[in-house]
DNA sequence: TCACAGGCTAGAG
DNA sequence: CTCTAGCCTGTG
């Protein structure tokens, strides 16, 4: 168990900024709200899940040691960007819209969440709603012993199972897996790439277009340039930006900015 | 009944 | 190049 202080992290917000599946609301006897964030990646049967409770002021109480901390959850939770510098940028400007949605959503961050658990999810994603999604990904994971299966170990004949729910994006992930476990090296290659390499090299593949290659840009290679333009986000910057979003008060920060507004419209609705 | 859900593909113009 | 019908399926 570990207590620490973490500034610019709220639980909520985050869980509702759909940009994470697999949290789950599990609060603590004291009625503290706690979620279970499963254990991901390569390695993700060598680490246990977290639980992660917000006690107050900024403090929370983790299920894991130091060591465990440092060495998978402290980089997951994002902690080498400096979100504070992020608060002046938008400060900075004169975009009053930002600043009010910064003020609503401060406690998100861009999770760093495993690239092909993301790629997976926002095939997903496309076209869908929530409880669908979480449900897929959720009955993907549990037909592989709990854990979102690696490229090489998915069981492909489960995709087209009515109870799974994929509909037509069945074969968009079949492919996916296809091609990832015969290049094995894929993975690997794209955390190499710039953000324009790899926004191309994700739009190559069948059913990953615009929309999702930005989002496993942001939440899968944490490219904070890419801003994915989804109906919220494009009706959002119709109502908002009119004139046109000003990327350029943004650059290297604009994707964080757009899970401020999004969240802000989210609340709004 | 029908639109909508964090879109994309394929085919036409 | 741009434009858009159709697509699985659960929900209101």
């Amino acid at each position: 168990m570990l207590d620490i202080n973490i500034r610019h992290l709220d639980l909520k917000q985050i869980a509702e900024s759909g940009q994470c599946f697999r949290w789950k609301r599990q609060d603590d006897a004291d009625g503290h709200m706690t979620y279970l964030i499963p254990s991901f990646g390569p390695g993700q049967r060598e680490f246990e899940a977290l639980t992660i409770t917000a006690l107050s002021d900024g403090e929370f109480r983790l299920s894991c040691d130091r060591r465990e901390w440092d060495k998978h959850w402290s980089g997951y939770f994002d902690m080498d960007t400096d979100y504070d510098g992020v608060e002046k940028r938008i400060d900075s400007f004169g975009d009053n819209h930002a600043k009010e949605a910064y003020a609503l959503g401060s406690g998100i961050r861009i999770l760093r969440q495993d690239l092909w658990e993301m790629i997976i999810t926002f095939l997903i994603s496309q076209n869908n709603n929530i409880t669908r999604i979480t449900r897929s990904v959720e009955e993907i994971c549990n037909r592989h012993g709990g854990y979102m299966p690696r490229p090489d170990e998915f069981d492909r004949s489960i995709l087209s199972d009515k109870s799974v729910g994929l509909g037509y994006r069945a074969p968009y992930i079949d492919n996916a897996v296809k091609e990832f476990a015969d290049d094995q090296k894929m993975l690997e290659k794209l955390t190499h790439m710039s953000y324009e390499e790899s926004y191309e090299t994700l739009l190559s593949f069948t059913g990953i277009g615009p929309k999702v290659a930005n989002c496993i840009c942001l939440f899968g290679l944490h490219h904070i340039e890419a801003f994915p333009i989804d109906t919220h986000v494009k009706q959002l910057l119709a109502k908002y930006y009119p004139q046109g979003f000003p990327y350029e008060y943004y650059e290297g920060i604009a994707g964080i900015v757009q899970q401020y507004l999004f969240y802000y419209e989210l609340c709004m609705r």
